[in-house]
DNA sequence: TTCAATCTTGAATATGCGTTCAAGATACAC
DNA sequence: GTGTATCTTGAACGCATATTCAAGATTGAA
């Protein structure tokens, strides 16, 4: 026997960070041979083609992305600047050039949208589940009684992720730092009113 | 002399609603030609390039726009009716499967982010200037006393602009109609308040 | 040390793409 | 009616792409 000799999350992380810089389909294999250091066989031996590449890849995204959220909850004790921190995360890198500006799941999403079924449906599905995780923290805000119920945690949670996506693409406009903060601000006032 | 044979806007409508359906990369000439019923020959001709011929359809689809929205806002008498007819406009094709439920500016946009400087100013000049006509219709509600002026109109369709994106991408990963529609409320909400 | 199983390598393949261009068709001026 | 300027046509071109595969390299067990 024989094992891989490459590290799977850091080939993983490189490749998403090459989708988000270029979107799906201008992300030739070259660049992910160049991005990964792994040659063509070898992509194509551990994840089937350049589609099974982007489905790892997401799951990375997503298992990534989850760690970082939780970790931020921990070290909050209050709904209010732990969200705020969130929106500071997704703002900040907006308005720089950094591939990390983009959101893999939706920058894929809308690229991909009515050409490949399995792919919509798994970054649909991620982002669904993003949305439960963020009406869970909702929730157990509640529960500590620091926000009403009277907006349901689905609701207030439907509004942010609304919310999330605009400010992503609005970033994407021209980078008007000052305008991006304050709409952060305004969206959070109001999902936590 | 000879005169061009084919009708150029209704061409470059047919041309807009295949980018819209496909995006950028993936519409291919073939598919461009099938769709205007133009020869590869004629559009070269005509728009140079096929990125002409996408920054064409671009300029028809932000005429078409803005005289649908100058339409719409007279015949309603109120800013309230009129904004409730525009997201209704928005978010009914965003949860059918047409090409339409698409906004050719910010799907092309999204695509292209950080791989021709001329299209993405193109997107964003056109994106800002209808921010700036929203702008313009909150201001006339205001002097005829529709709504207060603390928020200010430039911060108020700052929020209504970024609240359309989110809608466009909160369609996009699933068409959950009832969402929607009150995810557009509680904005509208938001923006008037 | 030997051998076979497995992984790595990267040139080769087939396909689809945007674009060009020379030949043919057409319309208008005279 | 004739000539010419212009438009139309679509086959052909070069290029980039995703994918394959057979040869070479490496591992670990016997």
């Amino acid at each position: 026997m024989r094992s891989a000799e490459f590290d799977r999350e850091h080939v993983l992380r490189q490749a998403m960070t090459t989708f988000m810089q270029h979107g799906y389909s201008k992300t030739s294999m070259q660049k992910l041979t160049q991005a990964t250091g792994l040659h063509p066989g070898s992509i194509y031996c551990a994840f089937n083609n350049k589609k099974g590449l982007l489905l790892a890849s997401v799951e990375q995204y997503q298992k990534d992305k989850n760690e970082q959220f939780a970790q931020l909850c921990a070290s909050h004790n209050n709904i209010k600047s732990a969200l705020h921190a969130f929106l500071a995360d997704i703002a900040h890198p907006c308005a720089s050039s950094e591939a990390t500006k983009v959101c893999l799941l939706t920058r894929t999403l809308s690229e991909i949208d009515g050409q490949d079924e399995e792919v919509t449906q798994v970054l649909s599905n991620n982002l669904s589940a993003f949305e439960r995780s963020l009406e869970s923290v909702l929730n157990k805000a509640m529960d500590k009684g620091e926000i009403s119920s009277k907006p349901s945690a689905k609701e207030r949670a439907q509004f942010l992720v609304m919310g999330i996506y605009g400010l992503r693409t609005y970033a994407s406009t021209g980078n008007d730092t000052q305008a991006l903060s304050r709409l952060s601000e305004q969206l959070l006032e109001y999902v936590l009113r």
